[in-house]
DNA sequence: CTTTACAGACCAAGCGCTTGCTTGGTAGCT
DNA sequence: AGCTACCAAGCAAGCGCTTGGTCTGTAAAG
């Protein structure tokens, strides 16, 4: 029954609890590694118990993804309106991603990106759904940008070269070093926009 | 017995033999969804005679690591050997990083990176060790460009963001599309010194 | 105010299957 | 004779999931 921090986004019901250890665990050890009965016993019931919440535990896994996805599609939203001009955006998505990914959401983020074939090719393509108007948000800011000319790369190439970066910084990122968040931020709008910090 | 084709770097032995198709399995599925019956069946022996060349299951993910790093830290080492300017050597690292993980050693590449934590923590140490002289040459690289003034980030970090995005190439990178690997070299490269492809 | 009904949350036990790996032996090449 | 490469059979452990039942809180029925 090892105590396990709730992820943002996710409420306290027994369901919920679940969902954040399952989370935390999926990411430590991976979705395979992971035992019902790990999950279980972080939360301190009986591993037969789960089953009266969720259908199967790939049904788990996909929830965790589809409550982040949900999450974090509002709050990029957000990032984008609170700014006019499309670099500001550009900046706002960045750390919004960054936030997700090392912050308050990082367990689910990572597991999305690290977990994603454990999921059947039909739950891939229902969270691939949800995860488009993700990317619509991150595409529209970085077409403006193209065509006021600050880059001249395709703007879909300029997307995975952003996701690859974002996508790696849990693997090395420290939040209690001396590099913030936003310090890092600014680097990666730099690699895009062309300016040096 | 699915015919796989063999990786570069790696003999045609039987071991050899069992080490592409592993890789190739442990792409495609991961390592722990693969099962030894998996890579039997695929080279066409009976599971238990894997037992006859490799101690346990890790050590044919291990083997595979430790061969595909052997095979493109000599790879980077002529690539930076051939280059005398540290913008041209940075050039050719990135794309000898970029062959290697979606071109000819892609399977092993891939796996060592996804599959990384499927490693004991005492092999987890001996290939990151391995791995050392493979990251120092990027920094050796990265360090000179910087002494230029060609970029102001940290060069730790600048190879950080690299790694993120060779390491998300895979995901959608197609070597049949008319973005060459040249090409993607040399929009990566624009992300370190500024230009602007 | 009590009784009855019922649903949600959980337990104790265990089933059937898959897994990594072992064992004892054989065929062929040198 | 001995080594390499393999087979056929199967074991022990661990896995996801099922089953039948208990407890507790809520709320309508008498």
């Amino acid at each position: 029954m090892a105590e396990s921090l709730a992820i943002n986004g996710i409420d306290d019901s027994p369901r919920g609890r679940l969902l954040s250890a399952a989370a935390h665990l999926f990411r430590d050890k991976g979705f395979d590694r992971t035992t019902v009965r790990d999950i279980a016993a972080s939360v301190g019931i009986q591993s037969g118990s789960i089953f009266h919440h969720f259908k199967t535990k790939e049904d788990i896994l996909y929830a965790v993804m589809e409550e982040v996805i949900h999450f974090n599609t509002a709050r990029l939203r957000d990032a984008v309106a609170a700014e006019s001009s499309p670099q500001g955006q550009l900046r706002a998505l960045i750390r919004a991603e960054l936030q997700s990914i090392v912050g308050d959401t990082a367990e689910a983020m990572t597991v999305m990106v690290t977990e994603w074939r454990c999921l059947s090719e039909e739950k891939q393509r229902k969270a691939l759904e949800l995860r488009s108007i993700y990317e619509q948000l991150w595409l529209d800011a970085l077409q403006a940008l193209h065509e006021q000319g600050a880059f001249k790369t395709d703007p879909f190439i300029m997307r995975r070269l952003l996701t690859g970066m974002t996508g790696w910084a849990p693997n090395w990122f420290d939040r209690d070093g001396s590099l913030t968040l936003d310090n890092l931020a600014d680097i990666m709008l730099a690699r895009v926009v062309g300016e040096n910090p």
